[in-house]
DNA sequence: TTGTACGCGTTATCAT
DNA sequence: ATGATAACGCGTACAA
């Protein structure tokens, strides 16, 4: 296996007898070559294992076939579904995939994200929530032209640019869920009100609630910090007090977690006393006692539409496929919910 | 701010009055460059913001600036940590990380990984257990001179391509706090026999309990998946039986969890009857109800190191560093270990 | 349908 | 210490 010679456009242009543009034209999928020509040519381009440099393409074409992977999100999973899902897309066109966790809450991530767009050359990028919501950085993408898609909670952008995760619609199901349990009391702690995943979420599960009936008061609603030591503090308030409500609602399963831990210390049964649900179905979402009945984003799913999408954006020429844009989480049942008890 | 322009190198030797080499001299830190004409270039090239282009670069110095990370790891978070660890470094050095998650089981990883490689122009690899483990692999990129580090729980490479993870020694810390808690039954869930990692926490674990006059008899010692589903089954096994071991060291949290979740489906309390203890300080480890007396590894310091030496192996013209190789995991006690009850 | 010639932004060779 | 000029491998007007 000759695999220690990189071969070149030159090498395959000689071997074939033809100039090396016509080989140019082969690897482009130019229609304006000849049947046999290019049979030709494919044949010497597989004989010397022939593969474009990317580096000069990249110098000739002003395209790098890099992507970058812009994100903030202390879920490791998440991320890591993510990069799974994108790589299916890009390893099959050509592209690789440029990781760049930033620090979406200090002042000059726009200015850092924009220097590693341009340091790295990458075609383009995605954007993972929570930064995927900043107006700001999409802005000053879109006055660079640089090519980008956003994956979010909410419809904040161009169908060409963004992959929703329909978490409002989504929010239904488990309102029904707990409902169709015998719930009445329900509390829910939600996440940090500026992200829009919170928001969505709240409105959601507010407005679902409503549509069965059920009254979601101000006082059920506390705000967290969507972390684990959150779900802890915000846990022991609600149990501390006397009229428990007969479910809960976290709006992550970090906090979930914490819930749950809180509620074995003090002895507060899960779901017997108070039934528990979660959102995400993070990693130990089906490995704590008890399970966690929660809601399922398709990570996966998602981020290889969006790496399409995000393809698509960066050549225009192609055609535009249609592409879906929502993709709606869906419920899983496990032990953390259960028939209410508490008699009207 | 002049973000829209890209300056190049001609830009800048332009307006400082020099050629293009000088000022390509001055990029790369040259020292035949003269105090007062250095100047003036830097001050130039700050104030065009110019930014060597990293295809050209590539294309004319066969380097690409870019590492490459290959794993094949189902455990998100330790890609996670590894991946930030890296990028610390990057970052200040210049470097892109491009990531490859590959099936190192497969017939054709070898072929992949050096595909990968010669497709995205990576300097250099980082390769992660349990892939780092691969003879194969390491051949292959040493005979086609690819920098590489790895990194892994065993002395089985040069030390200027491997950081290691001394996981043998780290074993001693969980035998002397398991016996310190007067435990004298211990049994042990290991790995996959075929991993490094699985074999040294094995015999380091053996070792260090004979050390402490303790014996772990072959019967005590039941080989997993490193799965939370094998867990369960090998829970379910050592449950069943008549006598049971007083602690339980299973070779990761995955499992770990899995016998948790057995223990209190049959209302076998932990630690009370029995301890357990973990390794990896996994995401649940901490959040799962007995937390996890568990081993961690200090990924971050680790893929630092790791990448420092990638970075020192690309360029050998940089007189070697002296760096580390050999980092040791620490114990995390948590509520999963107690004192032993059970009578002599 | 195919080929020629040049340019992309940088590094490297060899002078001076 | 500095500079002219040729690579590097590929894409693309323009020509044929």
């Amino acid at each position: 296996m000759d695999n220690k010679v990189k071969s070149t456009i030159n090498d395959v242009a000689r071997e074939a007898g033809v100039s090396k543009r016509t080989v140019s034209r082969v690897i482009n999928g130019s229609p304006s070559v000849g049947q046999a020509t290019r049979e030709r040519i494919d044949a010497v381009i597989k004989e010397l294992n022939f593969q474009p440099d990317k580096q000069a393409r990249g110098l000739a074409s002003k395209k790098s076939y890099l992507l970058g992977l812009i994100y903030d999100n202390p879920d490791a999973l998440y991320i890591d579904q993510v990069q799974r899902g994108c790589l299916t897309v890009c390893t099959n066109l050509g592209y690789e995939l440029v990781v760049h966790p930033c620090h979406w809450q200090e002042d000059d991530f726009v200015e850092d994200c924009l220097n590693f767009i341009s340091r790295s050359n990458v075609d383009g990028v995605l954007i993972l929530p929570p930064v995927s919501e900043s107006k700001k950085l999409a802005s000053a993408l879109r006055a660079n032209n640089h090519p980008y898609v956003r994956i979010a909670s909410a419809d904040l952008d161009d169908h060409a640019n963004i992959v929703i995760s329909n978490e409002r619609e989504a929010m239904q199901d488990i309102a029904e869920h707990l409902v169709s349990l015998g719930h009445k009391d329900i509390a829910m702690i939600s996440g940090p009100s500026p992200f829009c995943s919170s928001r969505e979420r709240l409105e959601g599960f507010t407005d679902s609630l409503k549509k069965l009936n059920i009254d979601l008061p101000a006082h059920r609603v506390i705000e967290g910090q969507n972390s684990y030591e959150s779900g802890l503090e915000i846990a022991k308030n609600i149990f501390s007090g006397t009229d428990l409500p007969t479910a809960i609602f976290a709006n992550n399963d970090e906090m979930a977690a914490g819930v749950i831990r809180v509620a074995s210390d003090l002895g507060i049964k899960i779901p017997e006393q108070v039934s528990l649900a979660g959102f995400d179905d993070n990693i130990f979402a089906s490995r704590i006692i008890p399970s966690l009945t929660t809601l399922r984003r398709p990570v996966q799913e998602i981020s290889v539409v969006a790496t399409k999408k995000l393809i698509q954006a960066i050549n225009p020429q192609n055609k535009a496929v249609e592409q879906t844009t929502v993709i709606k989480p869906y419920l899983i049942t496990r032990e953390s919910t259960a028939k209410c008890i508490k008699e009207d």
